[in-house]
DNA sequence: GTCGCAAATGTAAACCTTTACATTGCTGTG
DNA sequence: CACAGCAATGTAAAGGTTTACATTTGCGAC
C-alpha cells in the first residue's frame, strides 16, 4: 500500500488540508508547520497520487503525441524536439504511433482522452472528416501535417509544395529532365504536396512531368530500395531520382549500388526532410531542409500558448519554409547526355 | 464538461452500475438493456475518465519508458520495438529522457508513479544507488543496461564485454595492433563493459592495451568526431578506430574523411549497436550487432509477464548476446605497417 | 481582561468510477 | 397460490486529492 495524504497527515499532526497546501506552492502555511510537514513527506517518500488529483484537477500534466510510425531519424528527431519542449514545462509526453490506421488513430486518441491536457497529431494520410470526428472536444490540438480543410484546430505544415519545387528547379538547373519521382503513396498529404511542387516546377519550364516516371513509396528505406528496382527496368534510365523523403532516398542509394551505378556520376540522387544522418552518408545527401525536431517543439509550444493564455481563441495556422541544402548526391550533367534526355521527353 | 456516467446512466434509464457493468465486459446485463446503454454511449460520445478509474482500479494500461537520450536511431529503435509490443496489450507508452542526470531521473520517476503500471528504465550512467533509492516500490521494473548490483529487480543486460572483445579480436586477426577506442564516458556501464572487453582481448593476446589510445566520448555524433581530432594529433596514428556505438563511428568517420583520410583503406573503423543506418552509409559500418528493437520489445513483454501472472515472483536476469556484424569499414592491413605497429607498441 | 480580526488550520464536499452488497422482479415448483 | 431461488438491477462506499467554507488560534488594542 502507497501512503496517501492521510497518512502523511495523521504522522505529521495536522490536517490533510495543510499537506496538501503545503504540497501545491503553499498558500499560507506557517513556516514550522510547513518544515514539519515536509520532513514527514521526505521520510515516508510520499508523492501524490496522480489520478486522485488528474480527477479533481482536469489536469495531467502530460500531452499526447500521436504519430504515424516510428520507424527512422524523422520521427525521432520530432519526439526528441517534443521531449525537450514539455520536459522544459515540467510536462511529459505519451507517445503513441497510429500506422495511418484510422482505428488505432482513434484508440490511441480516446486512450489520451483524460490522460493529457493536449494533443499534437501529425497525421498526413487519414482524411480529414475521420479525424475530426474522433478528435476530442474541449482539449487544445495541434495538427502536425494534417489535411486540414477547416480551420478549427491549430495547424503547423510543412512547405513541401515549395520544398519539392524548389528541389526540382534545382534538378532541372544542373541540366535533369528524366527526374524519376519516388512518392510517399497516395492519400498522403505530405506526399501530395510535394508531388505537386514537383509538376509544377517542370510545367512552369515547359516539360511535361511524365507519368510514368512517378513511383509510388511508402517512406521506407525498404521502398525507396524497390522503387529503384522499378526505375532501373525503366527502357530509359533517369539521370536523376528525387525520393520524397530521405529515407527512400537511403534505401534507393543501396539499390543503385547494388546495380554498380555510382551516385552522382552516374545518376543523381536527392532527398526530402534533411535528416541528421544525411550528412554521415556517401554521398552525402542533397535534401530539403525541414527544422523537424523544431517541429516537435513548435507543435508543444503551441499547445503550451494555448494551455495558458486560454483567452486567445483564434487558430494559428503556420506554415514552415524549406531550404535546399546542397551536399554531394547531384550532380551537373553533361550536354550530351541532356539532349539525349530531352530527346527522350520529346 | 465531459459527460459522466450518470449523464449516461440518467439517458438511458438505468443506474451508473449497469452502465459501468455494460462497460466492462458486462457481468450479467440483459440483452436489450445493453443495447440501449450502448446506444446511449455512443449517442453521447462517452468514455469513461481515466483519472476516476485509476483511482479506484488502481492501473493506468500505460508503461513509463526512461531512456538516457533520444538522439540517434538506438532509442529511436528501442522505442519503436517497446511501442510495438505495448501496443499489441493495448497499453501505451509514456517517453522520458533524463539525460543521465539523476534530478532527471527522479523526476520522471515521480511523475510515472501512479501513471502507469510498470516502468523500464535504461540508465547507464547513474549508479544504482541512487536508481534504487528512487524506483517505486509495488511497480513492475525492468532495468535495461543498468549498473545493478542486486537482483530485485528485472534485468536485461547487452554483453558489451563480449561483443567488444569478439570485435577487437577481429581487428586483431585483420592486423591491427594500435586500435584506438573511443568510450562512452566514465561512469556509463556500457562504456565500461566495452573497454573491458576491448582490453581483455588485447591482454588475451599478449598486447598491452595503451591508456593513450583511449579516447572518452559520449556517445554521440559529435563526441566521435572530436575524438578523431584527438586521434590524428597523435604521432603514430592507429590503424583502426573501436568507437564505442555507431553514431561515435559515423562522427570519426566524417572527421577522418575531413582529414582526407580514406577508409578503410587509411584506416579502419569500426562502432557497437549496429543501428539500421549503418548498412547504408559509405564504407558500410562494420560494428556489433544488437537486436535494438527486440530489446525495447523484450523489457515491455518482461514487464506483462509481471503484469499477469503476479505468482511470479523470481527476478528474470536476461543477458543479451551480441553478435559480430562484418561489413565494409574494416581492412586486413598490410605486413609492413603490421610490423611498424608491433614495433610501436613494444 | 476582553474583544476583534487576521492568520492558520480543519472539515467536508466534489471529482468519476468500480463493486460488494442490497433489492427487485420473475420463474418454476410444491 | 406461496415462496424459494436466481437473474437483473440498484445503492452506496471507497479510492486520494483539492478547495470553499468553517473553525480555531493568537495577537494587539482598548
Amino acid at each position: 500500500m502507497r501512503s496517501s495524504i492521510v497518512d502523511v497527515a495523521s504522522k505529521a499532526g495536522v490536517s490533510i488540508a495543510t499537506v496538501s497546501r503545503v504540497l501545491n506552492g503553499s498558500d499560507k502555511v506557517k513556516a514550522k508547520t510547513r518544515e514539519k510537514v515536509l520532513a514527514v513527506i521526505n521520510e515516508m517518500k510520499y508523492a501524490p497520487n496522480p489520478a486522485a488529483r488528474g480527477l479533481i484537477m482536469k489536469k495531467t500534466e502530460a500531452i499526447g503525441l500521436l504519430l504515424p510510425d516510428l520507424h527512422g531519424e524523422f520521427f525521432s528527431e520530432i519526439i526528441r524536439g517534443a521531449d525537450e519542449a514539455v520536459q522544459q514545462q515540467g510536462y511529459h509526453l505519451i507517445v503513441s504511433s497510429s500506422h495511418n490506421d484510422p482505428n488505432e488513430i482513434e484508440a490511441a486518441l480516446r486512450f489520451m482522452r483524460g490522460r493529457v491536457d493536449a494533443i499534437v497529431l501529425m497525421s498526413p494520410q487519414v482524411n480529414s472528416e475521420i479525424l475530426l470526428e474522433n478528435l476530442p472536444k474541449g482539449l487544445p490540438i495541434v495538427l502536425l501535417n494534417c489535411r486540414t480543410d477547416n480551420t478549427h484546430y491549430d495547424t503547423i505544415v510543412i512547405d513541401g509544395y515549395g520544398g519539392a519545387k524548389e528541389m526540382t528547379n534545382y534538378l532541372l538547373d544542373l541540366g535533369h529532365r528524366r527526374i524519376a519521382v519516388i512518392t510517399g503513396g497516395e492519400n498522403n498529404l505530405e506526399s501530395e504536396e510535394r508531388l505537386r511542387g514537383y509538376r509544377a516546377a517542370m510545367t512552369d519550364r515547359n516539360f511535361t512531368p511524365a507519368r510514368t516516371l512517378e513511383f509510388t513509396g511508402n517512406f521506407t528505406e525498404i521502398s525507396g530500395y524497390e522503387a529503384v528496382k522499378q526505375i532501373l527496368a525503366l527502357k530509359h534510365h533517369p539521370t536523376a531520382i528525387f525520393a520524397f523523403n530521405d529515407s527512400m532516398a537511403i534505401g534507393a542509394i543501396k539499390a543503385l549500388r547494388e546495380e554498380g551505378l555510382r551516385i552522382p556520376s552516374d545518376i543523381s540522387v536527392c532527398g526530402f526532410d534533411d535528416i541528421p544522418v544525411g550528412k554521415y552518408i556517401s554521398p552525402s545527401l542533397t535534401s530539403v531542409h525541414v527544422p523537424i525536431s523544431d517541429l516537435g517543439a513548435m507543435a508543444i509550444n503551441r499547445v503550451f500558448d494555448r494551455l495558458t493564455k486560454r483567452t486567445r481563441d483564434t487558430t494559428a495556422h503556420v506554415f514552415v519554409p524549406t531550404k535546399l541544402c546542397l551536399r554531394s548526391s547531384c550532380k551537373k550533367i553533361t550536354l550530351m547526355s541532356n539532349l539525349e534526355k530531352e530527346e527522350n521527353v520529346a
